[in-house]
DNA sequence: TTAACACCTAAACTTAACTTTAGGTCAATA
DNA sequence: TATTGACCTAAAGTTAAGTTTAGGTGTTAA
């Protein structure tokens, strides 16, 4: 049994965070004792590692409510939990490519100010053609560039 | 030269929120009519690209704005500009690693999920030790919950 | 010439996810 | 015994990133 302090010491969480989440329905079966001070078992623990994953994976809180509730429901509900984590596979996977895309032209502006302070100005650099840069930038330039 | 509609539609964006980004001081040298009707060219196109680059890998908008400003100033800034985007490819990077991350939670719960379905109850699998598990499933588990 | 369309501003509104505030309980320690 | 520390609730406040609303302009097509 952890207390509130110690739980959102362990998630790196402000204990408000944890009473909102609460609140909020997403620590469904949290015990309270007679004079109100919640109690955290290690169910709730692997509770709040789900709701960590799906918060950092991009799904609103009331969607994870949502999912607890289903959790709740027990075996009448396995299918659309399925289907839950189908889609929030894909939505990661995207997210991911996203991400990558968006290196490319971070890398690419890594180069570009990185030759600009050779030279202490951005003249030189800022007329470099596609085919007068290093493979790996032009990679990142087109990369950046299409659609 | 592009109309607000025009763009809107190339960066599938609403154009309030590209009036908003102008208003915001994301688009420096924004061209308007005598009529005040802004009229978009290459370069802001380019700035366009950058800015939905940076909102994708995270960054805030009056952190783009200083961005923007920083580009204004001319070759005095490019080390801080240099510094920005290093920063900025620490972050994605991580960001990267979090929702991979992410990714072992879901690819366990989607395997866990689909075990159940096919016994149309939870009851089985939730009794599955580590050791009983797919070598695949087991690795997702154990990377899902270390720390 | 009037109606439709694409544009404009300023200001108020919205939503998510918290955080802060104000006031209170309870147990242990100085 | 009084004060400190960890907890509590309810309600108001905050922030980011837009969106909506209300009222207006300017150009083209029937």
């Amino acid at each position: 049994m952890y207390s509130i302090g110690e739980v959102a010491k362990m998630f790196n969480v402000s204990i408000s965070t944890l009473r909102f989440y609460d609140k909020e329905g997403l620590l469904l079966n949290l015990e309270k004792t007679s004079s109100g001070v919640r109690k955290f078992n290690d169910k709730n623990i692997e509770s709040l590692r789900v709701i960590e994953c799906l918060k950092k994976s991009g799904l609103q809180i009331k969607d994870i409510k949502n999912f607890m509730y289903l959790c709740s429901l027990g075996d009448e509900t396995i299918k659309e939990r399925l289907e839950l984590f189908l889609k929030q596979k894909e939505n990661v996977e995207n997210k991911i490519k996203e991400l990558e895309n968006s290196l490319n032209m971070i890398n690419f502006k890594c180069w570009y100010y990185s030759e600009a302070m050779k030279d202490k100005t951005e003249k030189r650099v800022k007329k470099i053609t596609l085919n007068d840069m290093p493979e790996e930038i032009k990679n990142y330039y087109e990369k950046a560039h299409i659609k």
